[in-house]
RNA sequence: GGUCCUGUGGCCGAGUGGCUAGGCAGAGCUCUGCAAAAGCUCGUACAGCGGUUCGAAUCCGCUCGGGACCUCCA
């Protein structure tokens, strides 16, 4: 097996993958708050996840990958007035605190299922564990890195930092962050500026709350992620996930907390993905400038010319490194769902090639195409092993598309490559569409009649063109393809069509 | 203010110190009754200024521009 390279954000470099377990991988990835619609940009990074679970699996290993539903009350902000976000919008919408997290979890799942992403192997829920993460609190303050002030538990940043460096993840040293934290409003019971809670004290019209040993209550913002880890996937495991928007502080104190805990780095490997940006600027939720999933797939953002199907979104984000960000516009889009159409296209002809390709010789007619052939495809895994270039496989892909093509269309015969060179290019380029990019095709409903009504047309087309009555034969064209439809003349005097 | 990232041809975007990614758009040609599709050919880009080097878009420094994080957010 290759060498599988990934950019490790805990220490800044790409390093060869190890796994703890030869032949196993333990993947956690941090999930969806479920009190709104996920936008694209969560997406995103749920996309390249997928990817990156996909891919461990074609290099064989046996993953468990978990991501967690957010579904506990977490306060809005940093003071004990803040209403936590599921009460909050359950009184606004006269529901219950569970049918929020209900109906926003189907939502997600089901945006999920139309960019094809596989579901985890363990979705866990925050409220599901809520005795593992007090005894998770429990042993932070046997330890004596928490104190409780009147039933809130509170982690000791500053007290950690004295034998472990707090800012390891983003690289920064405890005095700058104390700087830079901003002076709160209201009576502070924390010691520390940069304390934060474990578990908090829930005030008693506060819809969700819970019994421990410090009284009703509910977990703090990020002792979930910790203590469902540690349970599915050991204290320590191989990959953790995320936004980059979580390092600094989700991810910073997931590592306190298990360090304080455990005494480990939950994670030998960190990885963050960018984020997706809109006129330049971060899409999210906080500054309503998000795109909606259904927004996009109908059309009906403001900022949208057309509705884009959910693999030219899917197709979209895997033209571009998962650490850069990127930006979505109209352009980029259209071209996009371009070069996917020319991608299946070459797809659908290497499938009707394969009959020919019965009759490949072991030897190649032309050694320099069969080289070139191979050359791009055996670089479909070299640039994925490299921190999971998806970008560089699609350039590899786009060159083998002319040459597909022409196999197709006559200018190169299909000899020049050899029998084992076409089944390689087959296999691996419906691999990487279907299986590691998790690529399908659009769905054209109720083909099967359209398609003998065509043939209907096409046939009558015929006839008009054998006694040169191109009026009628360009008529026939002309009125399908104002319904949409597209019919081209093959080479070889056959006719194929499909929808525009 | 602090910590970082980034600036690539009309647009989107990979990228290794030397062998000019790729997509979309555009131009010309081939094929075709005409189209469409497909194929072929074409643009020699890397913010600016210095430096290191035989050689830099790629390393270093400075300047300018853009962005993220430091506050719930993938």
């Amino acid at each position: 097996m290759a060498e599988l390279k990934i950019y490790n954000s805990l220490t800044k470099q790409k390093e060869v993958f190890t796994p703890i377990t030869p032949g196993y991988v333990g993947m956690y990835v941090c999930g969806p708050t479920v009190y709104s619609d996920v936008h694209l940009g969560n997406c995103r990074t749920f996309i390249s996840f997928d990817i990156i679970y996909r891919y461990f699996k074609y290099l064989g290993y046996k993953v468990r990958y978990v991501r967690n539903i957010t579904d506990a009350g977490h306060l809005e902000g940093d003071r004990d007035e803040g209403d936590d976000k599921f009460s909050k919008k359950a009184r606004l919408e006269q529901l219950e605190p569970m049918e929020i997290v209900q109906k926003y979890t189907l939502g997600f799942h089901k945006v999920m299922e139309l960019f094809n992403n596989l579901p985890p192997t363990i979705e866990p829920t925050a409220t599901g564990h809520i005795s593992e993460q007090i005894e998770m609190v429990k042993h932070i303050l046997q330890n004596g890195y928490a104190y409780e002030v009147d039933g809130t538990v509170y982690f000791d940043v500053e007290k950690y930092d004295k034998e472990k460096p707090y800012g390891i993840l983003t690289n920064r040293k405890l005095e700058e962050l104390l700087e830079g934290t901003r002076t709160l409003s209201g009576q502070d019971e924390k010691k520390g500026r940069l304390d934060f809670a474990l578990w908090v004290k829930a005030k008693p019209e506060h819809l969700m709350q819970w019994p421990s040993p410090w009284g009703m209550g509910f977990p703090g913002w990020h002792i979930e992620c910790s203590a469902m880890s540690g349970k599915y996937l050991g204290t320590k495991f191989d990959i953790h996930g995320g936004g980059m928007d979580l390092a600094a502080t989700h991810h910073t104190n997931e590592i306190a907390q298990s360090e304080a805990c455990y005494n480990v780095n939950p994670a030998n490997y960190w990885i963050h993905t960018n984020m997706l940006t809109v006129n330049g600027a971060r899409m999210s939720k906080t500054a309503g400038n998000g795109f909606l999933p259904g927004e996009l797939f109908t059309g009906s953002h403001p900022l949208l010319e057309k509705a884009y199907a959910p693999m030219t979104v899917r197709f979209f984000m895997l033209q571009t490194h998962y650490r850069s960000t990127l930006d979505f516009s109209n352009e980029a889009l259209q071209a996009a769902e371009k070069g996917l159409k020319r991608l299946w296209e070459a797809y659908q002809n290497l499938e009707q090639l394969q009959q020919q390709a019965q009759e490949l010789s072991d030897t190649a007619s032309d050694t320099e195409t069969d080289r070139r052939c191979r050359a791009f495809i055996e670089g479909f895994d070299t640039s994925m092993n490299d921190d999971f270039n998806t970008a560089k496989v699609l350039a590899n892909m786009f060159e083998l598309v002319p040459i597909i093509n022409s196999f197709k269309g006559g200018q190169i015969p299909l000899n020049y490559i050899n029998r084992a060179t076409f089944d390689l290019l087959q296999k691996q380029f419906s691999t990487y569409l279907t299986d590691i990019f998790g690529l399908k095709e659009e769905k054209v409903a109720d083909s099967g009649r359209l398609d003998s009504v065509l043939q209907l047309l096409i046939q009558i087309r015929k006839e008009a063109r054998a006694r040169k009555d191109f009026a009628t034969s360009d008529k026939i064209r002309n009125e399908l393809q104002r319904e949409g439809i597209l019919l081209k003349d093959e080479k070889d005097g056959s006719v194929s069509w499909n929808i525009i």
